[in-house]
DNA sequence: AAAATTCTGTTGTATTTACAACGAAAGCAG
DNA sequence: CTGCTTTCGTTGTAAATACAACAGAATTTT
């Protein structure tokens, strides 16, 4: 478990505590190891959670299966990174998804009682991480809502001239670099990746914008 | 104001709360009463929300509309629902959706500040307070993200499929009533009504699926 | 009860997208 | 440098979607 104070520091759940407190507060939190087998279910969809989890090491999908045996892969969760976190919530019911390793993982989990339950004196960074918590949700919630405004554009063009617009403002300049390759980038605005690179050569031709590689520049008409 | 605590008391945000002590955290949340007539606009994209509001009576709708007049429900809110919850963390910026009646409606107030400045002693219920809050972010998130499952199917009938394939799951049941009419349920998974009702007729058809109004029934094949 | 409005399914057509396939360019490994 | 892999833009075709228009049903208003 020590071994991954390092990793716990730079997560978003501990931001903020130092590694020693972390080390203190892992046995607060009941903290437990667990490993997964590459193919292994980490959950399953219909499974009740009563922790927080973070993936300490490998590569987890969260994927989803529908009435008829489809599957659909929602999430891909990376080192680092908490998942369950909107499950804290009492009674908010089963999960809706299955979390699959695809690579061998290993997961560490937190009990969400005693991460709710600020045990007083004991563990001052406690409020700390309730915080935390707090503040992923909200600007996850955020992220969430904004991709959800590019992905309701009816057309490819309307989807990415939506995004780089965003992406303008929030660097507050018509030049900027975007995290995504293509395939990655058509993959968060749900379009299929040859259309898409179609669509960003079109509206080069017609002037509205240039790119070279992931750098992008809008332009005025 | 008075004659809200009955409802009050069943939201989540004053959950666990007792009628009494919800009247007095009325004042010293500086709560006010406001009415909607349908159709009217309760908020505009680009407005600062410094309070958090709760819906008393009627219906509203969280929905954006692009340029072009395509409207998108990214979510309905009901009596006892709250919302403009995830604009408290700080420097949170501007909303970024309209919120409209769509019923006559009653929305209460409270003041942003003096939710998340706990005045110790004076309300003992304001940490369960900011606990009820955290639980309302995380279950809006988990919707969100399950809107986002079914938008990101790439044709109508897959988005009809995820999003019919979850009710049925929810409701525990491969019959169930949905909560929109044609048009919303459109906009809701952002595709064209015409397109949709075509689908719909075709699964119908294909014998995946049966409805009467918003009466579904799933079918195995 | 009648009139007006909203809701829904259907059709045809123009447009857009998905998909598969390919070659060029870029990046990486030996 | 050479071979291997990944990324990217392009093309053609099949499939799906948007859009407009309309009529019957259902609902609301008068």
């Amino acid at each position: 478990m020590k071994k991954y104070a390092a990793l716990l520091k730079r997560t978003k759940l501990f931001s903020g505590v130092g590694e020693n407190d972390i080390l203190s507060m892992l046995h607060c939190l009941n903290a437990q190891v667990r490993e997964y087998n590459k193919g292994e279910y980490a959950f399953r969809q219909g499974e009740y959670i009563r922790s927080l989890m973070i993936l300490a090491v490998g590569r987890l999908h969260i994927q989803k299966e529908d009435y008829w045996g489809n599957l659909n892969i929602l999430n891909e969760i990376r080192p680092g990174e908490m998942f369950g976190e909107a499950y804290i919530v009492p009674n908010s019911g089963t999960l809706m998804n299955d979390v699959v390793a695809i690579e061998e993982s290993v997961v560490l989990f937190f009990d969400i009682d005693r991460i709710l339950t600020v045990c007083s004196s004991a563990c001052p960074f406690h409020t700390q991480l309730i915080k935390n918590i707090f503040y992923t949700i909200s600007d996850k919630n955020k992220s969430l809502v904004q991709k959800i405004s590019y992905m309701s554009q009816r057309s490819t063009r309307e989807k990415l001239l939506s995004y780089l617009s965003d992406e303008a403002k929030r660097h507050n300049s018509n030049s900027f670099s975007i995290p995504f390759n293509r395939q990655q980038l058509a993959d968060f605005l749900s379009v299929d990746r040859s259309a898409m690179s179609n669509e960003l050569s079109r509206l080069r031709n017609e002037g509205m914008l240039d790119f070279h590689k992931n750098e992008f520049t809008l332009r005025e008409l």
